[in-house]
DNA sequence: GCGCTATATTACCGTTTTGTGACAAAAAAA
DNA sequence: TTTTTTTGTCACAAAACGGTAATATAGCGC
């Protein structure tokens, strides 16, 4: 679950210091504000994955601050969880009526901050694939952020990493160079689909040099596939 | 701080949970029981350096056991720092009074926690502060504050200290200059991402002298990682 | 084989990212 | 105080990445 970004607003410094030490420790990149207003400012500056919100804020409360920005274009699909006091359920329905995607009452348990998140993110297609992931002797990690075959660690630049990573969450299938371009470089980018056939051919490259160049097949008419299989 | 054992008795399970996270995150060990009944079996089979009590506890409260163990010769030594609800204030004059020796107000602060945790150690003196990390033949020594690459010790400034400690406490994951920014220089302190660069290459530097310098990683696109592996 | 199309391969080159040395301010030491 | 060390920033160099287009090759129906 690396290289997320999580914007926590909490006013109570004592739950926001732990808060961060709690993400942080899984792995997770965060920025702490304590107010709506701060959060605002952040948003403005940093691109973030998830918003921790205290439902009561002083100034502009946490409900405030979530129901605005579900009805934000730009913010509609940033995923909201609500920090609440214990037992509040009225609170839980309201907040989820206002479009938060989660809600966890204070005293939290660690482990269920982070499951929640998980959820959220898997939801909303964020959840990087993360630990390990391994088809025969190809192994890649995505927290050393390293591919190795048969031990040994190969050299692929970002993209390629990325194309990789696609490929092994997804062998087995066959998947067009537009449907490659909206997973791996992202829905918003507009690049020519024979950019794919280039980096197809560059990680072959790379496989070829360990007599692998096999694992990433042409289907004629159709586009590419990932596949231990002949 | 590390080969200190802590047991914590406290009945509800985030906090807990939460307590043992924070303590585990200090390098501490950490046995963690939800009743008084269960801290007395344990303090039975396990010799403890300190106890974090709940002051509410069902059955047997927390204020009781402590106020037993301060009478008993065999743990009227024995540290016991008190976890009590926001602002009781009367509460922390009794719980002094019973022998306790220290008291944190629920919602704690890690931090806060950790600091006091610190404290009655040292008073109690059993805080050995004998830190030492080794990755290969790197050893790192909080204490003396000293890094020996092979037995020769290596001339690092501050910060590039902090930096090593971090890498060698978390090898073997990438860290961005972000991430770097936050562990090794605190948030709260706006620093620009490419000094991270700089001081990457101040610690290269000194350990490309010993032949080293590829334990510390480029990764393109992400940061920084330290590793034995090449 | 021929013609057509889809894919492979290569080279190119602008862009982005990282490495590096120098410098000055700040902090620490003397 | 003066001197030395530490540290953050900058500017430029070097390296790498990544998209495009041009060209070559392969697949396939006829």
């Amino acid at each position: 679950m690396s290289n997320l970004k999580i914007l926590v607003v909490e006013d109570e410094e004592a739950i926001r210091e732990m808060l961060v030490m709690v993400l942080e420790q899984a792995n997770l990149t965060v920025i702490a504000v304590g107010s709506a207003e701060q959060a605002r400012e952040s948003l403005a500056d940093n691109m973030v994955d998830l918003i921790i919100l205290d439902w009561m804020l002083p100034g502009i409360s946490g409900v405030e601050l979530a129901r605005r920005l579900k009805n934000e274009p730009g913010y509609k699909e940033l995923p909201i969880i609500l920090l609440t006091a214990r037992g509040e359920e009225e609170d839980k329905i309201r907040g989820l009526e206002i479009g938060a995607d989660d809600y966890v009452t204070k005293p939290f348990s660690p482990k269920e901050l982070i499951a929640r998140i998980k959820a959220v993110m898997r939801r909303s297609g964020k959840l990087s694939e993360s630990g390990q992931l391994s088809v025969g002797d190809l192994t890649l990690d995505a927290e050393q952020h390293k591919l190795t075959i048969a031990g040994r660690s190969l050299e692929v630049s970002p993209t390629e990493f990325r194309l990789m990573q696609f490929f092994m969450t997804n062998p087995d299938k066959v998947y067009s160079r537009t449907h490659l371009l909206d997973q791996v470089w992202g829905r918003s980018v507009y690049i020519e689909e024979r950019t794919v056939d280039v980096h197809i051919r560059r990680l072959r490259k790379i496989l070829a040099e360990y007599g692998r160049e096999e694992l990433i097949q042409t289907v004629r008419g159709f586009g590419y596939r990932f596949s231990m299989a002949n």
